[in-house]
DNA sequence: TTTCCTCCTTGATGTGAGTCAAGGCGAACC
DNA sequence: GGTTCGCCTTGACTCACATCAAGGAGGAAA
């Protein structure tokens, strides 16, 4: 008798490696929320009450507030978010914006704290991924304090896009203000350097982009070009 | 018998709340090791053969090279870097240049991923000192992104000093060149900066900073002042 | 003492991104 | 249709920080 959860859960990264006994624990505890476009998940400050695994459509992560607002990173389905959180019984650092309907797993973060002290399989996995996290922060870190605008755009456009090599076509994962604040810039210098990349194959349409060739642009975000 | 090592594993937050047995394990497979000041430990790009952990002196982790480099954080006694680099055996993404002579703790990546995946006690130790380490960085990128260098000097003097308020004097933990990039800025601004900040109740005597009242830089931090 | 470093400071000037302000464009609604 | 509203773009101007260039202060070695 397999739980109705566990095909939910096998399409979280965080989980997805995880023995069955293992996942089982989770489906006993996990619950499913759509939520729809437009709203907040959570607030920075709120006392931590669930980890949220997203099934279908995403959110954005905010810092500050309004006019000192800081974009962190955009998720989307099969990330998750709030371990750290969760796990350090803490109040959140950010909110959670949607940027599209969609729907969550659920996981409450004080049976989810039990969980990891019982489960090495679980703790294991949780220290993995955070790991990932932490790598993903210092190369947002390194790429903010070594390069201009321009440059970090076009790291932003390639990471977005699934492939490595030749042209590609991608979807902004949020407002294009929020794709600014995520890069640490205004909207109305992204709009101008949006225009500057398409000296290096970069075309706009709305949200849409299309990379003409990926090396071109990564060439562009290594040269020193003095 | 008690290992020897245990009581410098006790030293190091990272596994101070562990029990006895798991503090032997890793006794069993640390090892000590002696640094001198303006040397690497290890460099972006190496495969991971240990985390280090400081009993004494510190490091700086700068990721990038030579004119592009990112300073991302000083580190001294009682903490430790590389479980990430550690836990996923992925190359390192930054270099540790030391800022003073010290020891650390060394524990090989190999057996310590072993480790994790049999011990809980480690494993979800491991992932709370990770998650505490996703919210430094959080709060770094929040603060580049919205606050100028003034503001983001101020609040490094501030988690600099141990306490909370009143008054403090403290101890540059790295070359003035070093903290400036790690506040995103140039060596020439960290010196202008630092100059404004006089009016706030700082002052400068070689890399031995004053602070009159923590409140009141606190105040000026958070101020708008348009 | 001298030279020769390296690190830091200071001043003059440059520039990338921010700010302010106006208008375009599409979606939603009456 | 027309109106309104939110999002984005564009242009003119400003400013915070970078760059360039010239010392100064301290330490190490001869």
């Amino acid at each position: 008798m397999v739980h109705p959860r566990i095909p939910f859960l096998k399409k979280i990264a965080l989980f997805a490696p995880l023995p069955d006994a293992s996942l089982e624990r989770l489906a006993e505890i996990a619950g499913l929320q759509r939520f729809s476009n437009h709203g907040y998940l959570f607030r920075e400050g709120e006392e931590p009450d669930f980890i949220y695994c997203f099934i279908e459509g995403g959110i954005v992560l905010v810092g500050g507030v309004d006019e000192r607002e800081a974009v962190i990173e955009f998720f989307g389905p099969g990330e998750s978010v709030l371990l750290p959180a969760a796990l350090l019984g803490l109040p959140y650092l950010v909110s959670a914006r949607t940027t599209s309907d969609g729907q969550a797993l659920l996981i409450p973060a004080g049976k989810l704290r039990q969980l990891i002290d019982e489960d090495v399989a679980l703790a294991a996995q949780c220290a993995r991924m955070l790991s990932r996290h932490w790598r993903v922060l210092i190369g947002q870190i390194k790429e903010i304090k070594t390069h201009g605008a321009a440059e970090r755009l076009a790291q932003f456009l390639i990471s977005q896009s699934e492939k490595a090599t030749g042209a590609a076509t991608l979807t902004l994962p949020g407002m294009k203000k929020e794709v600014a604040t995520r890069l640490g810039i205004k909207p109305e210098t992204l709009s101008r350097t949006l225009k500057k990349l398409r000296d290096y194959g970069v075309e706009t349409d709305g949200d849409s982009i299309r990379i003409q060739s990926i090396e071109r642009l990564a060439a562009f975000v290594n040269s020193d070009h003095d």
